[in-house]
Parts: structure tokens; C-alpha cells; sequence
DNA sequence: CGATTACTGTACAAACTGCTCAACGAGCGG
DNA sequence: CCGCTCGTTGAGCAGTTTGTACAGTAATCG
């Protein structure tokens, strides 16, 4: 067979193991490779491929922080004092519930994750945060519902049917 | 021994076996028995009740969008029509550009998350998303770097050493 | 054409999994 | 105070999977 190209990072078989994995993420490789119709040696290949290349990072538990008693989840935009954002960014992650931060073009300099057991949580987490030394003005707004939950897989699909 | 509450969704174990998990999410159940020094069928019943319980969800894999080709993130807020969110949500799940939505408190309605491959991918992705009926107003911006990746991590070793 | 790369199929030892069982200890209710 | 229930432990067993290796085939590239 052709050498897969390495100037494209996934092609057909990779994207539609990946699928898989997302559905049964229990799979092992065996049985991976019987439901894609290829020996063993192939799934373990593209696996330890995707690895290298750093497309497939690892498998990690995911966890439901609502069911953890993690219920809420607000989103603050910060703007930051001239020069100040890494160490802005730093203080942000050492707050255990600040669960995402993003430096972002704009006006906000900052883009904050964030999640509360309670309303009275919350406010104490978005004290402790605006608390941070260097933020000008920050706006929060609370997550009333996700409509689209993280997801990757109509990326994936994509591939899958292009390739 | 006492039964474990069931007021208490995680209690000191379950915690140390999540954060085991999730450094080495590859571990079998009898691997982690052993780090954790516990009885191989502890751990199962642990991870059984917690499947049960909805706090682990799975182990999804990992990917680095990055890696993938989509390089970009961007974030836009929407504000939508009166009455229209719902319909707007489910038109931007069509677009599989759009990596998550949630609906927020505050003047922007909708809150989106989406990747792109280059500067012109991007253009496309924007546009096909204010493109969507029922958004009045738009704000985006780009994902310049992210100081704090999505985690879960200190909420996890709180548990740990808590209980 | 020869070299390289990828996939297949096979094989084997080592390890893990799912499952069961008996036993122990700690709370709980009567 | 007793008996029950539940979580945990340690053990065992059959079946399966994993890691690894090797040989054969096929397709691309120079």
C-alpha cells in the first residue's frame, strides 16, 4: 500500500478509529481492529502514530462537575492592566475553580472558565477572581445551559467521509 | 467499615483514583489497585458507582485540535432574537466548525466556541455562524494562547486531601 | 528495478479482565 | 445486645487481550 502522506496528519482510517474511540472509549486495540476490518498490527500502529504526532493525547477520565456537585458554570471576560497578563494568568490558575483561561484578541485580554457548588459559591469564586491584582474590569455571565456540549466529532466525521 | 454516604458523590478514594486516572489513563484496574493500595475489586466497585452515578462519564480520547490541522480558536458571543435561542442553537450545531455552545446570562445570548484551520477558514466559520437567522448582534474574538487549559485537576486534589 | 513503507496474518508468553466465593469489620435498626 | 447489611479484602479460575516478533504481500518513489 501507498505510504500515508505524511504531510496529512489523519487520513480516513485514523479519523474513523478515532470515532470509534469516541463512541466505546473501553475499546481495546483487538477489538478495534475487528470493527474496522484491519489486523491488530494496523490499530496499534495508527494509535502509537497519533501519539507521536501528537494528535491523540491520551484517555482521560471525563468527569461530569455537575454530578461532582459542581453545578454551575459562569464565564468572566477580564481586562488587564498594560503587561500584566501572564501574571494575571498565573494568579487564575492557581484559583482551584478557574477550570480554563484563554488570552483573547479584543477588548477582553482575558477569558475565564469557571464553576461553583452554589450561588454563594460562585460569588465567592468571581470575588476571588476579580480579586487578582491587575484586572481593570471584568464581566461575568452565568451558564444557563449548553446546547452544544464540547465535541470534536463532526471534525472527525469530516475526515472520515473526505478521505 | 462504615458505608459509604451516598450524600457524598466522591469521597478521599474515589478522588485519588480519578486523579490517578487521569495522569495515567491507560492503568487497568489492577495496576491502580496496586498504586492505591487497595483490593482490585475495590476499585472496580469504585469506578462502577461512580459510572453509576454519572461522575465518570468515560474515557473519551484526547485530541490536540492544534495537531489536527485547526489551528485556530475563536469565541463569539451572540445576541439573538427574542425567542429564537433555541433554533439558533440548533442551527450552529449544524456547523461543524462549532466546538461548543452554551446559553448565558447578560446581554449575549449565546456563547460559542469554534476552530478553524487558517485565517480564511476562520473568515468562513464566522460568517457562516452570523450567517445564522435570528443572530442580532455579534461579538468575536480569537484565542491568542490559553494560560490554563481545560482541567479539572485542583478540584480533584481538594477531595483528595480534604476527606 | 530496487528500496521503502504499510498492512496482514500468525504465533507465543505474560498479563489482565470479569466473575465468584468466603471472610472480616463497622455501622444501623430492632 | 444481636443480627443484618454493606464495603472491603484476598483468593482463584477461565477467557481474553496485550506486547512483541516475524514473514509475506502490495504499492509508491527514485
Amino acid at each position: 500500500m501507498a505510504p500515508t502522506g505524511d504531510d496529512d496528519p489523519l487520513d480516513g482510517l485514523d479519523a474513523r478509529l478515532l470515532l470509534l474511540l469516541s463512541d466505546e472509549p473501553r475499546l481495546g486495540v483487538l477489538e478495534c481492529s475487528r470493527r474496522l476490518g484491519v489486523a491488530r498490527g494496523t490499530v496499534q500502529a495508527r494509535m502509537d502514530r497519533m501519539v507521536r504526532r501528537g494528535v491523540l493525547r491520551g484517555f482521560p477520565p471525563e468527569l461530569d462537575l455537575a454530578a461532582m456537585g459542581y453545578g454551575l458554570t459562569a464565564f468572566a471576560v477580564l481586562e488587564i492592566a498594560q503587561g500584566q497578563r501572564a501574571t494575571v494568568a498565573e494568579r487564575l490558575a492557581a484559583i482551584d475553580e478557574v477550570c480554563e483561561v484563554h488570552a483573547t484578541t479584543g477588548q477582553g485580554d482575558l477569558f475565564v472558565r469557571m464553576v461553583a457548588r452554589s450561588n454563594a459559591d460562585l460569588q465567592r469564586v468571581i470575588d476571588t477572581v476579580v480579586a487578582v491584582p491587575a484586572v481593570r474590569r471584568t464581566s461575568t455571565s452565568i451558564a444557563l445551559s449548553t446546547p452544544v456540549p464540547p465535541r470534536v466529532r463532526p471534525l472527525l466525521e469530516n475526515l472520515a467521509n473526505d478521505e
